[in-house]
RNA sequence: GCCCCGGUAGCUCAGCUGGAUAGAGCAACUGACUUCUAAUCAGUAGGUCGCAGGUUCGAAUCCUGCCCGGGGUGCCA
C-alpha cells in the first residue's frame, strides 16, 4: 500500500498552476505584507479564450495600494518573470492577467509524463499519516444503498491520498456489538432452522435477523398505532378550532396551521408504516403465530444483548461463532466493490476500553456526574455529550473516544477522517472538541460528511419494513442493464468478454453516479440515475479509454517504445493543444480535490478531458495520417488521456476494459 | 425555541475562500455512422440563481431579515 513512498523520487515534475503562483508570490511580495490570499486568486482560466490561467489579484490590490487595478497589473505584468512559462501575458477588463501556457513549455511537460507511471504528477513534499475511517456497517443486518456514500467516498479518499503520497490507514469501524446480536443470539435459540444453519449459516443468520426484526416491528407497530391514531385524531379536532377554513390575514396563525398540518401529514405517514409492518405479518400465517409465540421479544432481545455485554459464556460463544460469517457476508460485497480495508477494529474492539477512558476523562475533571450520567461538558455546547448512562452503560461517544486514543497511539496519524454522514455533525465537534482537551490536540479530526440517501420522493430514504433497496440487488440491477446493453451494441461479442463488460461498466457507474455528486448535498435515489449509461457517466469514460485502446491495436503500437522514444509533441489543431493543457491539469486536480475532501472535482476533471478527447477523437485523424511525427504525436496524446482516465478512475475505485 | 444544511433550466445536479455573457447531464428539437468504436459528435431551445435589503469596481457566491424544505437538539448510532 506504501508502495508509492519507498520509491518516492525528488520532485522533477512541475505542476503549471503552483509554477506559476511561485512566480507572481516573488513580484506580489515585493507589493504588499501578505500575498498568501492573493496568490489563491490564481486559477484556471474561467473559458479559454481567455487563456489557460487567470489571475483576479490585482483588482483587491486597489485597496491596498490606492491606485486603479489596471495600473496595478500593469506593475505585475512589468515584473514578472515567467517568459519561460507563459508567452502570452495580457490584461484585460478591470483588470485580470490572462495568462497563456507557452506550447514549448507545455509539450515539455507532456514529454515527462509520457514514460511516468504517474503522468508526471509529483508526489507531496511532505506525506501525513491519515487514519480513514470509512463504511463501518452493523454487520449481522443487510447493507443498503444508505451505505454506499460512506463506502465509495472513504474508497476514493483513501486512493487519492495514497497516489500524492501520503501514508494512508483505511479502519472499517463495524458495528459488532450492537442490538442485532442479540437478536440474532434470540433467533438463534428460538427460531433457528438448524439444517439450513449447516448448509448455509450466513444466509439463515441473515433470515433469523429478519424475522426477529419484523416480529418485534410487529409488536410495537401493534401497540403504538392505536395511541397514534387517537394523537392524529385530538390534533385534527384542535386544528378545525383553529382553521375555520376561511382565509387567514393573521401570518402567525396562518403559519401554526400549516406546522400543525405538517405535523399531522407525518404522523399519518408514520401510522401507515406502522400498518404495512403489521401487514407484512399478518399477510404470513406462519410468521403471526410465531409472533404470537414470542410477546416479549423486544425486551429478551435486549436480555441477550445486555448478557452478551455482560460476558455471558453462552452468548459470547455464540457471538464468537456468529461473527466470521457476518463478516463474510459484508465482505462479499466489499469484494463486488473492489474495497478493501488494512483494519477492521469494530466496536467490540474497544468494549474493554471504555471504562477506561471514562475514568481517564474523570481523572483530568473533564467529566463530571448529571442527572445521574456520566457527561463532558463543554462551554460553546449547552448540551454535555454523555460518555456514560446513569444505568451504567457506554455510549457511542465514548467508544468514539477510545477509538481516536487507539488509532492516536497506535499510529500517530497526521488526520483522522471520519467519512459519515452530516446528521452525525454535531456529535463529531463534539467528540473532536472533547479528544482535543483529553490531550489529542495536534491531529486534524475531520468530519467528512455527506448528504442523505433521499428515496425517490425527496423524502429521507429509511430503512422500512421491506422496500428497501438492498445494496446487492443494486449491484446485480446496475450489472444487468450493463450487460444488456453491451450485448445489444456487440451482438456478436464474446459472451466472457461481455460479461467482464458488464461488471466494469455497471458497477462502475454505479460508483460515479455517487462520486460525481458533490459530498455535502443529499442524495436523491433513482435507479435510473445511478445506473444511466450515457452522458455524464462511468460509461462515457470509460468509452474513451476504450477508443483509444482501439487505436493502439489498430495500429499494432508499441507502446513501451512510444513511451520511451517520444516524438515532439505537435498542436496542429486546436483541440490537440486543448487536450495537452488538460492533460497536465491532472495533478493540481488532485491538489484541489484533497483541500476539502470533494472528489467530484476529480470526476468533473475526468468528465472534461474526455469531452475534449472526443473532440479530438471527431478532429484529429490519427492512424490514417499521412505526416509520420503528427501521427505520433496524435498516438502519444491518445495514451496519454488514457492512462489519466484509467489512473483517475482507479483513485474513484473504477475500472476500464480494452474494449466495449 | 436553539443549532446545522439546502432552495440555480422541465428533471437531476455543478458552480459558492466574490470575478468577465450563470454551466453540465437527462428529457425535447435539428443534423452527422461505406470513416481510428454513433455507449459518440455538432447544433437549437430552455434561467427574476427562493424573496427583500446591504457590503463594492464587481454578488448565484459575503452580511442581515424573511419565506420554503430537510436534519440535529441529555442517556440510539
Amino acid at each position: 500500500m506504501d508502495s508509492h513512498l519507498s520509491d518516492a523520487v525528488p520532485t522533477k515534475y512541475m505542476n503549471a498552476l503552483s509554477e506559476i503562483k511561485s512566480r507572481f508570490k516573488r513580484v506580489l511580495d515585493q507589493m504588499v505584507d501578505d500575498s498568501s490570499s492573493l496568490l489563491e486568486m490564481i486559477r484556471p482560466a474561467q473559458d479559454s479564450k481567455f487563456g489557460d490561467y487567470q489571475a483576479n489579484c490585482a483588482m483587491p490590490m486597489k485597496g491596498m495600494l490606492g491606485e486603479p487595478p489596471r495600473k496595478i497589473a500593469e506593475q505585475i505584468v512589468a515584473k514578472l518573470e515567467i517568459d519561460d512559462l507563459c508567452h502570452s501575458v495580457e490584461i484585460a477588463g478591470p483588470g485580470f492577467i490572462n495568462l497563456k501556457l507557452d506550447d514549448s513549455w507545455l509539450k515539455q511537460r507532456l514529454t515527462e509524463a509520457l514514460p511516468d507511471p504517474r503522468l508526471g504528477v509529483p508526489l507531496v513534499d511532505t506525506p501525513g499519516t491519515y487514519v480513514i475511517d470509512f463504511s463501518s456497517p452493523n454487520v449481522a443486518k443487510p447493507m443498503h444503498v444508505g451505505h454506499i456514500r460512506s463506502t465509495l467516498i472513504g474508497d476514493g479518499l483513501s486512493k487519492t491520498l495514497r497516489f500524492v503520497g501520503h501514508r494512508v490507514i483505511t479502519d472499517n469501524h463495524l458495528g459488532d456489538w450492537g442490538t442485532q446480536f442479540g437478536m440474532i443470539i434470540y433467533g438463534y435459540k428460538h427460531l433457528v432452522n438448524p439444517q439450513a444453519y449447516a448448509e448455509k449459516p450466513v444466509q439463515e443468520l441473515g433470515r433469523l435477523y429478519k424475522q426477529v426484526r419484523q416480529i418485534i416491528d410487529f409488536h410495537a407497530a401493534s401497540q403504538q398505532r392505536p395511541t397514534l391514531l387517537e394523537r392524529i385524531a385530538k390534533q385534527r379536532a384542535e386544528l378545525e378550532e383553529l382553521d375555520s377554513g376561511e382565509p387567514v390575514d393573521d401570518k402567525k396563525k396562518r403559519k401554526e396551521i400549516g406546522r400543525r398540518k405538517a405535523k399531522i401529514a407525518e404522523q399519518q405517514e408514520q401510522a401507515n408504516e406502522l400498518e404495512a409492518k403489521m401487514a407484512t405479518v399478518q399477510s404470513d400465517t406462519d410468521l403471526l403465530k410465531l409472533a404470537e409465540q414470542h410477546t416479549d421479544i423486544a425486551t429478551e432481545v435486549l436480555t441477550e444483548t445486555a448478557k452478551l455485554h455482560a460476558g455471558d459464556q453462552e452468548n459470547l460463544a455464540l457471538w464468537n461463532e456468529f461473527l466470521p460469517y457476518c463478516r463474510e457476508d459484508i465482505r462479499r460485497i466489499y469484494d463486488r466493490l473492489g474495497i478493501e480495508f488494512d483494519h477492521e477494529l469494530g466496536e467490540s474492539f474497544y468494549h474493554d476500553q471504555l471504562e477506561g477512558v471514562v475514568e481517564s476523562l474523570a481523572e483530568k475533571g473533564l467529566s463530571r456526574e448529571s442527572e445521574g450520567a456520566t457527561c463532558v461538558f463543554m462551554e460553546q455546547y449547552d448540551t454535555p455529550m454523555i460518555i456514560r448512562k446513569k444505568d451504567g452503560a457506554f455510549l457511542y461517544a465514548t467508544t468514539d473516544l477510545a477509538t481516536i486514543q487507539h488509532r492516536a497511539t497506535t499510529w500517530q496519524p497526521s488526520a483522522m477522517l471520519y467519512v459519515v454522514d452530516h446528521r452525525q455533525h454535531q456529535h463529531f465537534e463534539k467528540l473532536f472538541d472533547a479528544a482535543k482537551l483529553w490531550g489529542y490536540d495536534d491531529v486534524e479530526m475531520t468530519h467528512v460528511s455527506f448528504g442523505t440517501v433521499l428515496g425517490d420522493d425527496g423524502k429521507p430514504f429509511k430503512t422500512r419494513s421491506g422496500d428497501t433497496v438492498g445494496l446487492e440487488g443494486l449491484l446485480d440491477e446496475a450489472v444487468h442493464r450493463a450487460g444488456q446493453l453491451a450485448t445489444e451494441l456487440n451482438p456478436e461479442g464474446n459472451a466472457a468478454e461481455l460479461q467482464e463488460v458488464a461488471q466494469v461498466v455497471g458497477i462502475g457507474g454505479l460508483k460515479y453516479a455517487d462520486l460525481s455528486q458533490n459530498r455535502s448535498s443529499d442524495y436523491k435515489f433513482s435507479y435510473d440515475k445511478m445506473l444511466a449509461l450515457k452522458g455524464n457517466t462511468a460509461t462515457y469514460l470509460q468509452y474513451s479509454f476504450a477508443r483509444v485502446q482501439g487505436i493502439l491495436r489498430k495500429g499494432n503500437i508499441d507502446i513501451e517504445a512510444m513511451r520511451n522514444d517520444p516524438v515532439a509533441f505537435c498542436f496542429e489543431n486546436d483541440v490537440e493543444r486543448e487536450l495537452g493543457v488538460s492533460l497536465i491539469r491532472f495533478g493540481e486536480t488532485l491538489d484541489e480535490v484533497l483541500i476539502d475532501y470533494k472528489l467530484n472535482l476529480l470526476a468533473n476533471y475526468l468528465f472534461e478531458l474526455a469531452q475534449t478527447f472526443s473532440g479530438f477523437f471527431e478532429n484529429c485523424p490519427v492512424l490514417k495520417n499521412e505526416d509520420e511525427d503528427l501521427k505520433q504525436s496524435r498516438l502519444q496524446l491518445c495514451d496519454l488521456t488514457a492512462r489519466t482516465i484509467q489512473t483517475g478512475l482507479s483513485l474513484l475505485g473504477i475500472d476500464v476494459v480494452e474494449k466495449m
